[in-house]
Order: structure tokens, then sequence, then C-alpha cells
RNA sequence: GCGGUCGUAGCUCAGUUGGUUAGAGCGCAGGAUUGUGGCUCCUGAGGUCGUAGGUUCGAUCCCCACCGACCGUACCA
């Protein structure tokens, strides 16, 4: 054993997280929902290292001979710069640029995996998490973007969460792109600060957002933000945005025709979005005279709209939002991502917006940087983490329907009763249901239902020297029991009476212990 | 990275204006009860007071640095 001054100390490295057997459980019901609306949509699983060479994704710091600070790297023996994927698209980039001639294209495949970020760490952020990807290599039509949109909206439904609880909203980088360059921004320093800029608008609000894309911004600890450097009238052309959905919504507010619509029912959901929709195309077009790009941007998004109107996704499932931004730099079109409209309580019950759970967009970037030829390419991305956060804060997710396994207690070590023991637990095994023989220090027999009780084992099998004469076995219904135990107050009562205890024949004993299983399962179904 | 708050037992926290053996509750272990969970009672283990320096006769307390946690902010490709 180790010295106490030499111990080494036990501790997780921050912003990591070991996983328990709920967790566990819970992630692979929840990745194999999400991986059968996949496959539905025809698309084939495919995997990649958690190691690239740094090159491969793109993630070396500008002018210099080393990889970029938020990928964790390290040098291989040949000195090349090896790193731990920060993505799941840079890696099938990679892929499908190295295996072009294999891989027939359009090539729709997904795939799951662990990705890294070396970031500081947040409540609900770490370094290590968990993606799921479905991604269309070589397919240049917006026709694919929709496709993206309605599988993720499909995906929100495969995990249990609610029409109307969610949406996913569609934006295209080109009408950003249109904006700024009517309003004469062509560095890409500056552009990149503008976006993020945009990007914090639930963060900070529109005033903050307005700080940001002018002189800066101060925040509460006194720490300054240095913003885009806007003038007056450029950063209102910026904020149209946002304004153009209120403009919209004041129109339709102030039509007594659509009010009354919707009052006396003529007006129906999809009829509300299509009135909202032409409202927010009306506004785009009007303020983007002039930009072709900008103009281009919004007949993509007029296409993908009609896309979404054909498969019958314009109930609010999908909606046009030009607001959104997404912060990755290489994306050159359509963007999406899929927000959480629930009121979602945080860890410390309060009602918390909660944001994006996935998101994605065009990429035609980023196949050809490893080939000379264009690769059109659109996909998104699951956050697996962050979507099992929201679903454990709303009580979705069903925890503990993995049954404990019921306990073979140990009253006599020698050959004779340990081979009883082992029988019985087998035989149960043998039956389908969940069993154990204890493996503790069996001396103490109360230590056994001790740990059969905190266990969450429901039932106990017990054989001591009685029963075996007999050939008999008591099968301890502990959940009964503890129920019991409220009522009974002296310990020798409670030892004596041994309550809820039955006595059955030792060939009986898996059919006794299959009709109490299926007895405790009833009454929590009735509990439920 | 920058700014702020904090760090005492496995957990939640007291405490000392700088002074001898640093406490409680919960948890854990043993016993009352050598064949029965819960309740009750008894007993016990467990601390370099985050780490290392400095000031002092003396530091868990004051000062400095570092580490870590939390909050805000930046970054998030």
């Amino acid at each position: 054993m180790a010295n106490k001054a030499d111990k080494v100390k036990a501790r997780l490295p921050r912003g990591l997280v070991d996983r328990h057997a709920s967790d566990i459980r819970a992630t692979d019901k929840m990745l194999a929902a999400i991986r059968e609306v996949y496959e539905r949509y025809g698309f084939d699983p495919v995997e990649t290292p958690m190691l690239e060479y740094t090159d491969a994704l793109g993630k070396f710091l500008p002018d210099q001979d080393r990889p970029n600070e938020g990928v964790f790297s390290l040098q291989d023996d040949d000195e090349q710069w090896l790193s731990l994927r920060y993505d799941l698209t840079a890696p099938l980039a990679r892929h499908v640029a190295e295996n072009f001639n294999e891989i027939q294209l359009p090539y729709r495949t997904y795939r799951a995996g662990y990705v890294f970020r070396n970031e500081k760490p947040g409540p609900g952020r770490f370094r290590q998490f968990m993606q799921f990807d479905a991604d269309t290599v070589g397919a240049p039509s917006v026709a694919a973007d929709a496709e993206m949109c309605m599988m993720m909206a499909d995906v929100m439904e495969a995990v249990g969460i609610k029409r109307g609880e969610y949406v996913v909203r569609v934006n295209n980088r080109k009408v950003l792109d249109g904006v700024m360059e009517a309003i004469g921004v062509t560095e890409e320093g500056q552009k990149l600060t503008i976006l993020r800029a945009i990007d914090k608008l639930d963060k900070f609000g529109l005033e903050g957002v307005k700080l940001l894309l002018g002189a800066g911004r101060k925040d509460e600890s006194g720490d300054f933000t240095k913003g885009a450097g806007l003038n007056e009238r450029q950063i209102d052309k910026v904020l149209i945005l946002f304004k153009i959905e209120d403009f919209a919504a004041e129109a339709r507010a102030s039509n007594s025709h659509y009010t009354e619509g919707v009052e006396s029912g003529i007006i129906d959901a999809r009829k509300a979005e299509d009135i909202r929709t032409k409202g927010i195309f009306g506004g785009l077009l009007h303020n983007l005279v002039g930009s072709a790009r900008g103009l281009e941007g919004a007949t993509e998004l007029q296409q993908i709209w009609d896309m979404v109107v054909a498969g019958g996704y314009d109930d609010g499932r999908i909606r046009i939002d030009p607001s959104v931004v997404r912060g990755l730099e290489y994306y050159t079109g359509p963007v999406f991502e899929v927000e959480l409209t629930a009121q979602i309580p945080n860890e410390k019950g309060e009602i918390v917006r909660f944001g994006s759970v996935g998101g994605g967009g065009r990429y035609d970037g980023l196949v050809s940087r490893f080939r000379g030829q264009p690769v059109p390419a659109t996909g998104f991305s699951i956050g697996v983490s962050r979507l099992m956060t929201a679903l454990k804060n709303l009580g979705k997710l069903g925890e503990g329907d993995v049954l404990a396994p019921v306990l073979v207690t140990v009253m006599d070590g020698d050959m004779e009763a340990m081979g009883k023991y082992q029988d019985f637990t087998q035989k149960l095994r043998a039956a389908g249901i969940r069993a154990e023989m204890y493996q503790g220090n069996w001396k103490k027999f109360g230590n056994q239902l001790k740990y059969a009780d905190r266990r969450g084992a429901p039932l106990a099998i017990i054989q001591g020297a009685d029963e075996r004469a007999n050939a008999q076995v008591q099968i301890k219904d502990l959940i009964e029991g503890k129920r019991l135990s409220e009522e009974i107050e002296s310990n020798e009562e409670w030892r004596s009476s041994r309550p809820a205890q039955v006595t059955v024949k030792e060939e009986d004993l898996v059919a006794a212990v299959k009709r109490m299983l299926d007895e405790q399962a009833a009454d929590r179904a009735v509990g439920a």
C-alpha cells in the first residue's frame, strides 16, 4: 500500500466527467433513437479515429508552427502534430477526400463520437462531449439542406421532445454577407466580430449587441470588450436582421383580418407560419437590394422554405429566422440550429433559456481543401450531452428503469451450501432474470441485506441449514419489506416478524421469483 | 486570458480579534443483535485547516506566489 506521503491524489481533470450506469443507459437509449431516424433517411454509419493530423483539422495557429490553443495536441515521434478532434465534420471531410474514388457521391453518412475542446468549462460545458452528426457530401442543391432541417425535427421528436417544444431555425450566411457588404465591411476580422456580436443576442439583448457592434461593451466586473467599430447607420442596418421579425409581427398584430382570422380559427398554425414567413422574406428582399450575394442567399432560403412546405414541416417545426448565425467560420450557405423552446429548469430549479442543442449548415469548402475540385457538403450535429442535460432537467429521462439484480444471499460457507447458492443464481440467470450471489464477507448476514437494500435489489434469496434440510428457500420481498418497516418500531419485532418473506420449494424458486417480480412491476405501473 | 468570490473530516459547514489537545451534523466502520434491511442507543476511525514561502516567540487565521473551485467576461476554430 502507498505511504500517506506519496499517495497519488485521485482527481478528475477539470472539464471532464465520469459517467455512471444510469447516464450510460440513458445515452445508449438516446443514441439508438437518433440512429433509427438517420437510418430511416437512408444514411449509413462511418467511424473515424479521435486523433487526426492537426493540419487535416486545419487548426494551426496563424503564422505559427503550433496548433491552435483550443485543441488538445501532441507531437508524434516523427515530429508531426496530432490533435484530438474538436468536431466530427473536419474528420469526415478528411475521410471523404482520402477515399474519394471509392465513395459514391452523394455520400449520406452519420456517426456519433466524443469530441474534445480545450476551453474553459462551465455548467453543462465540458472538454469532452458527445456529438451525433449526419452529413450529405456531394449534394450541391439546397434540397439537401432542407432535408437536414426536417431530419433534425424528426430527431427531436424521436428522443421525446414534443412538437412545439423545439424549433429548427434556418438562415443563410449569404444573407449576413450581403448585409455586411451593403454597409461596406470587407475586412475578415471585422466581419467575424460582427457575427460574434449578433450571436450574443440572447445573452446580452439588443442593447448589448448594439454596444458590441459599436465601440464596445463593459461587463459587470469592469472588463471591457472591444466592439466592431461600426457607426450608427451601419449598426442599424445590421440590427434590421432582428427587427424584420418584430416588424412582421407588428404588421400582423395591427391587421384586423389577421387577428380575427386567428381568433376564429380560419388562420391555423400552418397558415400563420405562411404569413409570418412571407413577411420575413418581404423584409429581407427590401433590405438586401443592391447586394447580389444577399439576394442569392434570400433566394436559397425561399427554396428551402418551399421544400419545408412541401414536406409538411411548415407548422412551426421549421422556421426561417434571419438572426441565426452559428459560430463556425467554415459555413458557406444555409445555416440552421435546433433550439428547445420549452421552459427548462436548471439544476437550481430556475427557469432558463436552454438554447441550442444542435446545429449545422453547408460547408462547401471543407472537402475541397484536400482536393483541387469543389465538393459541396451539408450536415448537422446533435449535441448529445447537452440534449441529455435538457431531457434530464425536463424530467423526461426514464431513470432507474433497469432493475437491480436479485440477490442470492450466502449463509453457510461449506461446499454443499455454496454449490446450492451458485445453482440458484445460474437458474435465475438462465430464466433471464438479473441475479447475483453475494460476493462480500458473508459471515455478517445483516450486511448482505443492507447491501441488497442499498443496491435496490427487488428480492433476496435466503437458504440456511434449516431450509436446506427441507429443500426449501426463502424469498424476501425487499420493496414490500421496506414499506412494512415504517409500521414497526422495535428492532426485535422487525427481525422476528420477517416481513414480506415467503418459503417455497427449491424447484419452485424460479417460478416464484418471476411471479413476485411481475407483481412488483404491476405495483410500479400503478404508482407511475 | 482578464476581473471578482472562495478553499477547514468522505459530504455540508462552524471556529480562532494570531495562543495549548480544531469542532458539529450527516456519512462510514464496529457493537447492542454469532439466521434478516429500517428506527434507537453505545463506541470508533478519519484533518500536513488547498500547496509552498514570508512576517511573528507562536500562523488554520496576517502578507505573497502557485494550484483548484465558483461567478462574470473573452475565446469556442
